[in-house]
DNA sequence: CCAAAAGTGTTGAGAGTACACCCATGC
DNA sequence: GCATGGGTGTACTCTCAACACTTTTGG
């Protein structure tokens, strides 16, 4: 097996999604910075950050980086999502695009580095973007909502400690329908992920909240995932 | 985004599964067949099929063809599964592995190819192998054994005519575990994927089974995969 | 008739859903 | 008090596992 002369050229890009409210009805929905291009093919167009893959450096640690070097946060939670590699997905250039995709905090986004050149998306309302990267998109929005472990995923969106509600907020968003209060208590408390505290939060007219943490312990068992 | 100077290269490998009777307990078994190195690095070790990927073939046609150049076989159900890239899993070189995943037919898998240089082994007893082909191994029998749309992997394993009591063994063969006639009958039943046929296999000492059919169109609806 | 697998019927446990209802707070 | 969301109780449906039972063949 010697390396052929024709080689395909790695490249590393990622889905980055955080929860935000929408500017007109309030509710939460996902959103996803993209970077507009600056140079051909697709100058002007806008496409998921991700740059060529440095020899020296890890698949998932390009993926990180440049989701920092796009919007100075730090994932939360990080995965790979697949290998677009279609021949003809970029013009001239055979360009295969290892594709993670990450989920950042919501809170912490709203802050986030936006430049000229760096917008946030609402992730159902994107325009025609660079190479192919709407099936990319779409593919990620479909892996997040069919995902099973929606503990982490959840977790990812929110601080260290939070509400059932909130927590019933973001999966609410994240699968766009409403879930019943009562119902999703039981299904939570049943699952052996969370951890209540004696917190309870006050201000609103209402009976206070009480708080609740991740049990990170629950991470330790099951993933047989790629990567141990 | 220039294109850097160090770049990896870039291979595909294939994770090809059959269905045979072990050689002791007759009980079918997942086996798969490996390649043995000829050349450093790891040279005389097992490995996965695999190859370069040439510049003008796409991903899942490079899959398909060293699993026919190695196996002489057709997959009847190829996937990816993975793309591993960690910088010390070739020794000198960077290399990027996409990895796909293969089920291909199981009496066809008897009188398959082998010589001194392919081989098939149990999938669950395998020699320590080249790179990190352990791992991918072990990562794609968890896929395969936690995939949700059964139907159409074994499926896959089958031919175009089938009794239920040899889909329930491609069953208990992947899961490893013994299922309840009656209630494999009924879920396959309802599933919506088998067409059941006026054919009848007599010749064994009790009542016939009936011939059943896999229905394409079940295809046709949910698969929102990254391939469309 | 007998053994063996095909195929049918029935039951009970558990998960998920809908919804009525009580609790604690701010105003 | 009253509105509001936090939190509890309960009944209903549906799926699935377990298993008794009937049917049809070969010997």
């Amino acid at each position: 097996m010697e390396r052929g002369s024709a080689q395909a050229t790695l490249a590393v890009s990622t889905v980055i999604f955080a929860l935000r409210p929408d500017d007109e009805s309030g509710l939460k929905t996902l959103w996803l910075p993209l970077v507009r291009r600056t140079r051909d093919p697709h100058r002007d167009l806008w496409a998921l950050p991700g740059g060529w893959l440095p020899a020296d450096e890890e698949l998932a640690a390009a993926a990180g980086r440049t989701l920092r070097e796009t919007t100075d946060l730090s994932p939360r939670y990080l995965e790979q999502l697949y290998t677009f590699g279609d021949i003809d997905r970029s013009p001239g250039l055979r360009v295969v695009s290892v594709v993670y995709w990450a989920l950042v905090r919501s809170e912490v986004a709203e802050r986030a580095s936006v430049g000229e050149n760096v917008r946030w998306f609402a992730a159902d309302q994107l325009p025609p973007l660079a190479f192919d990267h709407n099936r990319i998109v779409e593919y990620a929005l479909w892996r997040l909502r069919t995902k099973v472990e929606y503990a982490r995923i959840a977790h990812a969106f929110l601080g260290d400690t939070f509400t059932l509600a909130q927590l019933r907020d973001v999966h609410e968003a994240v699968l766009q329908k409403a879930l019943d209060p009562a119902n999703f208590r039981r299904s939570m408390e049943s699952s052996g992920t969370l951890i209540s505290t004696d917190q309870h939060v006050a201000g609103a007219r209402h009976r206070p909240a009480r708080l609740y943490r991740y049990d990170d312990r629950a991470n330790e068992h099951d993933p047989p995932g790629p990567t141990r």
